[in-house]
DNA sequence: TCTGGGGTCCTAGGACCC
DNA sequence: TCTGGGGTCCTAGGACCC
């Protein structure tokens, strides 16, 4: 390993930082309840792609018995029986509604690091002790009233504590959404009440790994031999215990970091066969990748294509992929599709049912860093110029107002979307209107 | 019938070099 | 009869997150 490698240094102590963790409850299914206020008290989920699985759940959805993840038809008796709302997902929806509570935290707090589409770290390192309580009622109450979201608030002197606050508020109702472990006198009593794999960074098979080693709770892995976790948990893993015991090895980061990959994958929702089908989807894959790519002022030095048949069903299985490096680093969509389509042709066998595929622009730079080749001909300003228009339209008009025409107007393989709600917020023929 | 999508980081081990 | 050692770079795979 490198030894100027930072990640092996630890703070000597870190106890004055303070972190919130914000994080929106059930979001998806809140944002659904959002437009919709017969679903309060309503078991509400919301359904991944294609309606397949379960991504979200209400309160009331938990108590049914629905389990997080899994495929939404194997619980249709208990949909039925409990009459659960079901919503296909609506990500369009759901981003504009983040967007909007995270402005609002960047109102009220100085350091906001938007950790995910429904969760925010703040540092609070700067704000008296005794005020942390009432901030946190303010922010809930804030964004309860100017977006109609509940979110649940969890403190703690680093973000895995945060989180661990967050955790507890969530699961016990007596905290009222609020938990500050800050205050909390004897924070060990608590964590004995926690499950290992409760700890954020400690998944599935890490926590299986200390479970068979006697280490079943916070507490129990808090206590843990700091090399022994090293060992067996690598450098991530001796963070957390750091972390758990009070000293801050993970800062708030404001900025988010540029993308070192950019992935459009999807399933279909009825496989496809034909090379021209599978072309359609991988050029529209790569035209919103570029679009992102553009979107962060990165070109791409190589592009990974994939196809794969159903892995569940009993049909013929095929899985390939290919890793095609780019002559010059690129962010023009002709070009990538050209180099797509050229990958796609020398993996794709006739005689199979296609169920998923995708792209991968990977080895991202900089697009002020470019050395153009020397045998290039494409004339990089005019197409360059091209990409700003179109990106300015569909920016306006709406996504894939101009396409290529590679990327066709049938959409074979569009998903399944059953039960989708309108996009309230974003699209004007579906803002909800209301009769007096 | 029906099983998501998009990311990151770390580590071990092989290739290669001197 | 002998068969080094240290370093870098790259990749695949495994872990995690939401």
């Amino acid at each position: 390993m490198n030894s100027t490698n930072p990640n092996n240094k630890f703070p000597e102590s870190a106890l004055n930082n303070v972190f919130a963790l914000v994080d929106c409850n059930n979001f998806y299914a809140s944002c659904e309840r959002l437009f919709n206020p017969k679903l309060e008290k309503k078991p509400v989920i919301v359904l991944s792609n294609n309606d397949g699985c379960v991504i979200a759940r209400s309160n009331e959805a938990k108590a049914t018995g629905i389990k997080m993840g899994a495929p939404a038809f194997e619980f249709k008796e208990l949909i039925t029986k409990h009459r659960v709302h079901v919503f296909s997902s609506n990500y369009a929806l759901y981003g504009d509604i983040s967007n909007r509570i995270m402005s609002i935290l960047y109102e009220l707090a100085p350091d906001v690091e938007v950790y995910s589409v429904d969760e925010a770290f703040l540092d609070l390192s700067k704000m008296k002790f005794e005020d942390l309580a009432a901030f946190a009622k303010k922010i809930r109450k804030t964004v309860k009233q100017w977006v109609g979201v509940p979110v649940s608030v969890g403190i703690g002197p680093t973000k895995t504590l945060a989180k661990i606050a967050n955790h507890v508020a969530k699961k016990n109702p007596e905290y009222a959404n609020i938990v500050n472990l800050c205050t909390i006198e004897n924070t060990d009593n608590l964590f004995k009440t926690i499950p290992v794999s409760g700890i954020w960074g400690v998944g599935r098979a890490y926590s299986n790994f200390l479970m068979e080693r006697g280490i079943h709770t916070v507490y129990d892995f808090k206590k843990s031999d700091e090399n022994w976790v090293r060992k067996h948990m690598g450098v991530i893993g001796q963070k957390t215990l750091f972390e758990l015991r009070g000293v801050s090895c993970l800062s708030l980061e404001a900025f988010a970091p540029d993308k070192k990959n950019i992935c459009i994958s999807r399933s279909f929702g009825t496989p496809l066969g034909s090379f021209e089908d599978l072309e359609q989807a991988t050029s529209t894959f790569v035209t919103r990748a570029a679009e992102k790519l553009r979107l962060q002022k990165s070109c791409a030095r190589a592009v990974f294509v994939f196809v794969m048949t159903n892995r569940f069903s009993n049909t013929p299985k095929y899985v390939n992929s290919t890793l095609i490096q780019l002559p010059v680093p690129t962010s023009i969509t002709s070009e990538i599709i050209h180099h797509s389509l050229k990958g796609l042709k020398k993996i794709y066998r006739p005689g199979y049912k296609y169920k998923k595929t995708g792209i991968i622009l990977s080895d991202l730079i900089p697009d002020d860093q470019l050395q153009y080749g020397i045998w290039d001909d494409l004339n990089r300003e005019n197409f360059t110029g091209l990409m700003q228009v179109v990106d300015k339209i569909n920016a306006r008009v709406g996504q894939g107002a101009v396409k290529f025409a590679v990327q066709g107007t049938k959409k074979q393989w569009k998903m399944h979307q059953e039960r989708l709600s309108p996009q309230y917020t974003s699209k004007w023929n579906e803002l909800l209107t209301i009769k007096i």
